[in-house]
DNA sequence: CCAAAAGTGTTGAGTATACACCCATGA
DNA sequence: TCATGGGTGTATACTCAACACTTTTGG
């Protein structure tokens, strides 16, 4: 396999990468957007926040909140932004998911999407109201409406990965309140992996990981009260769960 | 928490990026740019792919090849394009591995840079010559010279993917070529994941996998002749090994 | 007292790990 | 014949999955 020079080269080397810097927008490169999707578990139910974004020949459709990246800005700080901008939400989870670069994913041009996977405990606060888009809502994961651009395929990944972090990782830490019931975050395993679990071998797991700290308080209810418990910590960790 | 109308609203809206298409370039945004951690298996030791950037101001530096994405590209085809630029290299396994978009990045601007990780199994091919940098050379991951940018953490988080694919993944087939025998096999695990493994159970378990497929042919060398084997497919594909 | 959800242990099967000796060859 | 790396099996500890009844409360 001989080495090939191809016409490629002229522009792409680190040096013309740099060079180009002195004439912005003179460098023929997609722009750069960060999009996020944003879970929370309400209701029994994981729901994702979508908008509808204002008189755009999305035609109706609906999309994960984003907006284009600015310079000098990194792209943790844009996705914050962006989150907070559609939902008034100030603090998440967020954590990188992956990036669409599809020249065909947006028909108005080639836009490099960053896309950023976000969780919050507080469903009922984001969206109350959103500044930036013509409405805001949640809807259940299984009863997505129509997507925009790639959008459902981005649906599809994100799911993807908080399933599979949920089992091996404390992240679930950061779609429940402080003061759950057992049994809530067992519907929140249940609703996010598609499956039952067992009550009792979930619970030892979930015990033994020594993630969750008791609360003293217990929830009332109509039936037997039933222990509150909060996480720990809810800094990332990696830990076998399921 | 009360929604917030942030001036950032105003040129980030998906409207906002599609109407942007038409005058491509004025819109303040990053560029974008494709970079390839390049890993081989050679000598027993894992080696990365490293390019001296022609002139710049890098000083001396190393870095790992990439350069700016063309509008109108998938990044995928983005990221064939420089490896094949870099190394002569036509196929080899690619996969995305994290976008870095710090603006301090690289001194000469904001580029937000989409990392692909990629394996052969043909080191000695690659970058027998290097068209497009001044030199492309191996260098095994323990030794790695000072590097540009920031690809020294886009080598650590390149590394920690490889390591953590070996473990539950068939990656492993794209570092060896068809012919290898059980305890270069090993030595490749051994060496990625720094750490020394059991003959007899890692024979076991590969062996359980269905992975592998028993060439007729043995290796002869100064002792005793040692089976031959290859991967049976070499579609990616999820299984518990270790 | 009844309905509904909370809480609790054991057993059997399968899997993971640790470990040591013989084999085939070229020099 | 010897040095070198190739090749093989078993016993034990542990981990995982399946499974059902009692408790507590509000109505």
């Amino acid at each position: 396999m001989p080495p090939v020079a191809e016409g490629d080269n002229r522009r792409a080397s680190p040096t013309t990468r740099r060079a180009g810097a002195r004439r912005a927008g003179a460098v023929y490169t997609p722009r750069v957007a960060v999009d996020v999707v944003l879970f929370a578990f309400h209701e029994a139910t994981l729901k994702a926040f979508l908008v509808e974004p204002a008189g755009g020949p999305g035609g109706g459709c609906w999309a994960f909140p984003g907006g284009l990246m600015r310079v000098g800005e990194t792209l943790d700080q844009a996705a914050r932004r962006e989150l907070r901008a559609s939902t008034g939400l100030r603090d998440a989870y967020l954590e990188q998911l992956f990036t669409f670069g599809d020249p065909t994913r947006d028909p108005a041009g080639h836009v490099v999407s960053v896309v950023y996977l976000a969780l919050t405990a507080a469903a009922e606060v984001a969206g109350a109201a959103c500044a930036k888009y013509r409405q805001g809502r949640w809807y259940g994961v299984s009863e997505l409406p129509r997507l925009a651009y790639d959008h459902e395929r981005v649906a599809q990944v994100a799911l993807e990965r908080l399933r599979g972090k949920l089992e091996y990782t404390n992240v679930a830490c950061n779609l429940l309140p402080d003061g759950f019931t057992f049994a809530e975050l067992e519907r929140l395993y249940a609703a996010v992996l598609g499956r039952k679990l067992d009550r009792r071998n979930f619970r030892r797991r979930l015990m033994a990981s020594g993630l969750l700290r008791r609360l003293p308080a217990t929830r009332r209810g109509r039936h037997r009260p039933a222990a509150l418990y909060a996480f720990s910590e809810r800094t990332p960790r990696v830990i076998a769960l399921l």
